[in-house]
DNA sequence: ATGAAAGCGCTAACAC
DNA sequence: GTGTTAGCGCTTTCAT
């Protein structure tokens, strides 16, 4: 038989196709005989509830859309990986969707979200979106909207970050405390907070130890390996003077690393460097790259957690939106070592 | 107005719903007047169709299920990137599973898939999969399915997979041109068909170059950073000869270079090391580590392009399964020169 | 403890 | 070019 239904166990046991589908969600109201039965006979044809069917009807699908800017990114496939994990422990599949980095995919895949009729939503926001007005409707919709990592500001919806700010403080002293002055920051022409915040950290942290901020010794530019090499390049040729690099993520630090071996000057005894984001591959390059952890998998647990939480609640966005902030944790190696 | 449907906009225009529904599926027998209002009015409500519905109607869900170890391991997370893409490139959107390598895990997840009714289910298979029965009943049923990397053998259903074989071969043999010849293999104790033809590679090449197979020199354990300390630990301690490491994967690599720098033995002058996946941190690590490279996101393609090609079809699995082998790419780098 | 009946929002075959 | 009708396979309310 081809995808049997209740009705088919019915048919076989005599019963109607509503005893079938209590008997299968498991209603007190139904005789444990009566159960067995259609355990038994349900097994034996290969019968397997249509959700399709239950969620059109009941209005839950049980499923939870997840949109990240992209799945090569290490930091979201471990966000995604904890996430997935949590959510399917509680009974919740996950609908994935990929923004790389495109705002128009991003609306695109909330669009898609909506569509399959999700029971909420888990985003980290797109380089490119500025804008909340989608996902400003969908909070009027009632839909269950959580944000994390890259979240907008503007929008009362929980949200799980790590406190880059202080991230970018804690590296910053880091430095400053080993010694080094002259602290060169590299960060993203992105419009994202993230990097505005660590950004503002460094500067904080300058000034707090009354070292002057200096706009020549900052950087903008795309996050890659690549721009890390020509920021010292840069430097180097210009003959600007600096002791240390403080860069927003792991890849730009190791391009500024490599960069400055290639000019025969010294990291950590020269130059300290340190990352953002503890990549897998900073424990083993050489020196080990000194970066910010930003705690991955906790932060995907978090996330799935506090959404699984507040959809307990009869109205998601009852209270004001629950903000965990974690806490970056300092991973201090070979490279600012000196 | 809460979740408008198509008799709303009927109601608003005049027209039944079937009318509406024709509108909005651009069927051909509808007048473009009719059409702009339709969507007009559609936009003007926040009509959203409702893709429950639609499927549980049509039979076809535009989902495919995704189903792998664990999106911490950057090969796996690569490969559903890639096909994340292509999907949503042709309208499929993507429901994703992890097993943790848990065969009960697998199984819970192609039972959600069913349930869900996806349109078809592509996965690589946890390491403690062994037995084919719940993939056999899919195949039975009709439900379109393909594997990647981690197949089983007597399955017959389309795949994307490397030349593992050729891939331990080609390690080997590289380590062989090289001038090593006491060549040690690590490999895993999981029952996973990948690494037991990297070892048939690695005897294969050994034989062809006339060097003799010993089995002291092969190690058997988990796939971890740790076990690769272990292995030449424990070589160094009963003071076997050997010149040279072929580890099944590049963190064991990684542990071997480690262990063997931290016993005062130069890589690759006295001991040559070559790894498989080509993580990241490969790159960048000194010496940079010669590697297999496993073409992740080309798999994904590959393997989201041969199932959309399948699914044309009237039959998924008329023909022949057709079975794609990628070329494992060599990546000598610093670790084997000498 | 079980049955009857309505309907979730849509697709699609058949009318006219 | 548009309307009518019949479900898809379930959940759920109201009867009995």
């Amino acid at each position: 038989m081809q995808k049997p239904t209740i009705h088919d166990i019915a048919r076989e046991l005599n019963v109607t196709f509503s005893t079938v589908a209590r008997a299968l969600n498991d209603h007190p109201a139904i005789s444990i005989a009566t159960k067995e039965a259609v355990r038994e006979t349900a097994k034996r044809l290969g019968y397997r509830q249509n959700k399709l069917a239950s969620s059109l009807r009941s209005g839950r699908s049980n499923i939870i859309g997840i949109l990240v800017p992209s799945l090569d990114v290490t930091f979201f496939s471990s966000v995604v990986h904890g996430i997935e994990n949590v959510m399917n422990e509680n009974g919740y599949n996950i609908l994935l969707y990929q923004s790389n980095e495109s705002f128009k995919q991003e609306s695109k895949g909330i669009e898609t979200f909506l569509q399959a009729r999700v029971d909420g939503i888990i985003s980290s926001i797109s380089a490119e979106t500025t804008k909340d007005e989608f996902y400003a409707e969908i909070i009027k919709k009632g839909v269950p909207l959580l944000l994390f990592d890259r979240v907008l500001e503007n929008l009362p919806v929980p949200s799980v970050t790590i406190d880059d700010y202080k991230g970018g403080f804690i590296a910053t002293e880091h430095l400053i405390k080993k010694g080094y002055r002259q602290i060169v920051h590299i960060t993203s022409e992105q419009k994202l907070k993230i990097f505005a915040e660590r950004f503002r950290g460094y500067v904080d942290a300058l000034k707090q130890y009354g070292i002057p901020f200096r706009e020549e010794l900052v950087f903008r530019g795309k996050v890659s390996l690549e721009f890390g090499r020509q920021c010292i390049h840069e430097l180097l040729q210009q003959r600007i003077a600096f002791d240390a690099v403080f860069s927003m993520e792991d890849y730009t630090a190791l391009g500024a690393i490599q960069e400055l071996m290639a000019a025969g000057i010294s990291v950590p005894e020269q130059v300290g460097v340190i990352g953002f984001a503890n990549e897998a591959f900073g424990a083993y390059i050489t020196p080990t790259l000194s970066t910010m952890d930003q705690q991955t998998v906790r932060m995907g647990r978090e996330a799935a957690q506090l959404f699984l939480k507040l959809l307990k609640k009869k109205n998601f966005y009852e209270a004001a939106p629950e903000k965990i902030v974690l806490e970056p944790l300092l991973m201090a190696r070979q490279s600012t070592n000196r």
